[in-house]
DNA sequence: CGGTGTGAAAGTTTTCACAGCG
DNA sequence: CGCTGTGAAAACTTTCACACCG
């Protein structure tokens, strides 16, 4: 590591390019730090952390090597630091409003979806074509007409977005994420979207993600029978 | 590869491990196959399919080549055959009954979702621990009671089951699934699950993915800074 | 030709193993 | 002593480049 001290809050990590799947298991070392550290555990070694989350220790502390140094040699990481660094790394140390598209069922689910909050990210503001959709309230989030959508995200400093509408209307919903300013999107829909790359994004399907069971629930019976 | 015709409905694939990356985009591969096949494509070729995921026409044919030759040289692959090929491999040319655990607001959202039986994939009941949800039938779909879970899941040959309760409820939901006999998990409550080997699992957390885009974007802004 | 299938090379990620620290 | 941080080795994944095919 270019650096020899722990990273300081807003610090921004050296610009060695770090793998989006250490950053996916960051994701997960924060959530299990928050569970241990409501659960009263003060400090936590490298072995620990990672056989909870079925890691080896080397793979623990090589990941957050990425970011600096954490631990305290013949002791471990103090829970409620590495807590705090870490939501330094991922950004999460600060609030995160967000914009939805789409009100559905699946997107009136996560509107009362309140594991978001935990991370700092809270729905803003929801977007939908449908005007007997527009004025309503739900869990607590007004639903706009889209072509308000620019003047929320400019005026309330939004930076991400959701998209839960459906498959043909995706990447629609894309290009006016993008040309509201927007910088980051989740997209829910079963489709990839092309997007300036400029624009982050991460998808989730869920379909696919069935789909990956069944492959390894009839390969895990294949090697089961040799 | 060992054998040199395309795989046979049914044929397991060679006990040559194959790594979960390259399943997962062996479905993005088949999702947009599905899409161009609807448009009326007849045929494509690696390079075609890579450009509209990202990928390199190398990769794509690095990742089939796992499974078998299913193309034609100077032609590149008939739509039809190669989603024919991939549902063998993810297991998806059969139906997939599925249980559900927790009917809140987002196993509601989840049972209205159509975006499964396109796969093949068919929620059959769901289950709940609240008397007050017992005996609904929501989008089609009957709550039961939690003790029914085992009759039912062998009575109707079900061997994959969805998360959608609470945290603090999920490794208790887990158990109930492993107990009734259930072989896969897709996990959608923020917590890591202890399984037995043989039961496989996929997680989505969806705290998680909004986290990935905060470090994505503000990593991507230091980036332009430089 | 235009395209696949595939060894070999390059690049990336994980594991090992150990010096060093409190 | 117990545990971190980290180079070096091993394992794995991607890219390259080309023989071969219709």
């Amino acid at each position: 590591m270019t650096d020899s001290r722990p990273l300081q809050p807003g610090e921004i990590p050296s610009d060695a390019t770090v793998p989006k799947v250490v950053v996916s298991r960051i994701s997960l070392y924060l959530r299990e730090l928050q569970r241990l550290q409501a659960a009263g555990q003060q400090t936590i070694s490298s072995s620990q952390l990672g056989t909870l989350l079925g890691f080896s220790d080397a793979q623990v502390r090589k990941d957050l090597g990425f970011f600096g140094q954490f631990g305290y040699p013949g002791v471990g990481y103090r829970c409620e630091e590495l807590i705090s660094a870490m939501r330094d790394i991922l950004g999460t140390n600060h609030a995160w409003p967000v914009v939805m598209l789409g009100v559905g069922n699946l997107g009136q689910a996560l509107l009362g979806y309140r594991g978001f909050g935990r991370q700092n990210f809270s729905i803003e503001a929801a977007f939908d074509a449908d005007p007997a959709k527009v004025g309503q309230v739900i869990q607590g989030v007004r639903v706009h007409p889209l072509d308000e959508l620019p003047a929320i995200v400019k005026s309330r400093g939004i930076r991400l977005g959701m998209i839960v509408v459906p498959a043909e209307r995706a990447q629609e919903a894309a290009d006016r994420l993008v040309s509201a300013g927007i910088e980051g999107i989740v997209n829910f829909a079963p489709v990839t979207l092309t997007l300036p790359p400029h624009v982050q994004s991460v998808s989730v399907d869920l379909a696919i993600e069935l789909e990956q069971l069944s492959f390894a629930v009839t390969s895990q019976l294949a090697k089961a029978s040799l």
